[in-house]
Parts: structure tokens; C-alpha cells; sequence
DNA sequence: AGCATATGATTGACGCGTCAATCAAATTTG
DNA sequence: CAAATTTGATTGACGCGTCAATCATATGCT
């Protein structure tokens, strides 16, 4: 039940067939509209865009709403450069902190502003809302529950030697 | 069976349970993560963006290889101004020419040029081995048909008028 | 100690995507 | 027909993401 590839080894040789791509395709259409239409409703009803809505969430619950920036970086899973950037551009608007961090002079530590705290709160929930009528509505139990079981099985495929469940689990 | 939204109506007053907003996450990261390692590898091998990608092949498959930018954006499902953009850059690397169109003065007629035609085959069967060995060769025959069923439902609630399938089949 | 290398983080350049504004040609309408 | 509107398409500004280069501090080695 956990032998991660023995699909991976069966389809070596076949070639894919158009059906595989047409649902390959759908599966980045369908996935990209639904982040463009849940990006953009977040931005209207809170004036975050998902990318600073990971980043405050990922604060929201760090210990003592507090990350050092390479910490923030694995939480959110994006490169350093990206993160950077994107700290610089929230920063600017008030949205986080970057303090020098005591035991490290290199390192920066991010934490939030009472401003990006509020903001947070707001976005929640119409966030959450969004996701549940463009998406979540859609879907009986047996589909969730049939969806979950093929992701977990592309990220096994992805990264074969981890044990699987969701990425947070080992955040070393 | 076809009754496209009582799914919806039924699930209406519920709020949406942790494990759905996990598997929507779930659903945001592994799909995130496929189009990066996908997109990267198809830069390599070919030096052709997704998009890029996109634009030629729509190209590729058009009537005479030529299309307004009209069509275009709607083969691609893009905004205008968007393929404007895109469509300067890919100009700027002789992949595509822009002519004026000899029926209305205003128009552009898109098509492909030499090289561009040639990068485009040229990518083709390295991209599909990708898609085929991070995302095809991961799923069984059963998870595909329970992917296609699942993205169909996506499709039907995020346009409920149209009969599904895919977007090709009614590009009027 | 002194030098090499690792690491934490930032920067600059550049392609990308969205929004609002613009422009010109076509179509509608009084 | 002339003014108003609609349509096809582009532009500029700006935020975003990636890559390669950079910088400063910390660590390892002799």
C-alpha cells in the first residue's frame, strides 16, 4: 500500500496518451482560473494578494508571530530571493517588521505589524468563504475524498522518499 | 446526472472543515509545484516559456497557422492586454509577426514564423515527456478517470450554463 | 590567528501579468 | 452624414518571480 512507484516503473515505456494530456491541461486551467478568481476577490475584499495573505498566515501562526526570514521562507516554501523581494514590498506598506535578530547578525526576523495583523484577521474569513463557494461547494465527500488520495499520491511521486501527509509535517 | 448544482444547494449553510481548506491547499501547492518543475524544464530544453508555449501551439493548430489577436487570446483563454504584451516580447525574438489584418484595418493577423514554428516542434515531445514522467506516469487509469470526473465538476460549477467537456469544443 | 568557505539575506535585471487609460477604426444612431 | 458608441488592440505603471551576482557575517580548517 506504500510502495511509492511501482506505477512509475509499469508506465515507464508507454507513451502518454491525449487523454493524460487533455486532463494534465485541465487540471492547469481549471486550477488557474480558480486562483484568479480567488486571488483577485481576496484583493477586493481585503487588499491582500495571496502572496502576502501565505506570508501573514504563516506569521499569524509562528511562535511569538515572529520568523527568521529563512524559516518564513521554508514555511511559505519560497525561494529567499522571492521572499526578499516581497518583504520589502509589504514592508513598505506596513504590513510586517524585519528586525536585526540578536543571535544572528546576519539574519533578519520578520514579525507582524499591528496593521498586518488587522489586515490578516479581516481576510479570513471572506478568504475562506471564497474557497468554500467556488470550490469546496462543489465536490461531494467520496470526490474530496477521491481528490486527496490523488494528490497525495502526485506528491509521493514528486518526492518519493518522505512518508507523505501534508508538507508541514516535517518542517525540520 | 446532470443536474449540475445540487451539490451546491446542499452544501450551502455548511462551513467549509479543515480538511477541505487542507486538500484545497494541497491542491494550490502540488499544482504550483508541477507548473514550476514542468515550466523550468521546458526553458531548458527548448528556451520557451509555458506561455510562449501556448501562444505557438494555438498557432500551430489555427487555420493557416495565422490568427487574429482576438482569436488568439481566446484560444489561449488570455486577456488582451496580456497576449499584447506577450505577443511584443515573443515579436522582439522573431517567434511570431504581426501583420495588419487585410479585413478590418484595426486587427492584427498573428502567425507563425519560421523559427518560431521550428522551436515549437522542437520543444513538443521533450514537454510531453515531463508531463508524462512527474505527472502522468504517477496516476493509475482509475485515478485518471476520478480526475477527469472531478475536474469536470470544478468546470460545471464554475460555468454552470455550458455542457462541459472541454473549452476547445465551444471556442466560437 | 588567518584564510577559505558556508550561510543568511539582499539586490538588480529582466520577463511576466493586471489594471486603467489610450487610440484608432468601425458601427450605430439621431 | 455627423456625433456617439463600440470594438480591436496597444501602452504605461506597477507589483510579482526568477536567476545570477553580491555582501556581510559566521564557521571550519591549518
Amino acid at each position: 500500500m506504500s510502495d511509492g512507484d511501482h506505477v512509475t516503473r509499469a508506465a515507464a515505456r508507454r507513451r502518454m496518451s491525449v487523454g493524460e494530456l487533455a486532463i494534465w491541461r485541465s487540471l492547469v486551467d481549471t486550477t488557474a482560473e480558480l486562483r484568479r478568481i480567488l486571488g483577485a476577490q481576496l484583493l477586493r475584499d481585503s487588499g491582500l494578494s495571496p502572496a502576502d495573505y501565505a506570508v501573514l498566515l504563516a506569521l499569524s501562526e509562528a511562535r511569538g508571530r515572529r520568523l527568521r526570514s529563512s524559516e518564513l521562507a521554508a514555511a511559505v516554501d519560497w525561494e529567499r530571493s522571492r521572499l526578499s523581494h516581497h518583504l520589502g514590498r509589504m514592508e513598505k506598506r506596513g504590513l510586517i517588521r524585519r528586525d536585526d535578530c540578536p543571535t544572528d547578525s546576519r539574519g533578519a526576523e520578520v514579525s507582524l505589524t499591528e496593521d498586518g495583523a488587522r489586515m490578516f484577521r479581516g481576510a479570513t474569513a471572506p478568504h475562506a468563504l471564497a474557497i468554500k463557494k467556488n470550490f469546496a461547494d462543489a465536490l461531494t465527500p467520496e470526490e474530496f475524498e477521491a481528490l486527496a488520495g490523488i494528490l497525495r499520491t502526485l506528491q509521493n511521486h514528486l518526492h518519493p522518499e518522505q512518508t507523505s501527509t501534508s508538507r508541514e509535517d516535517l518542517h525540520v
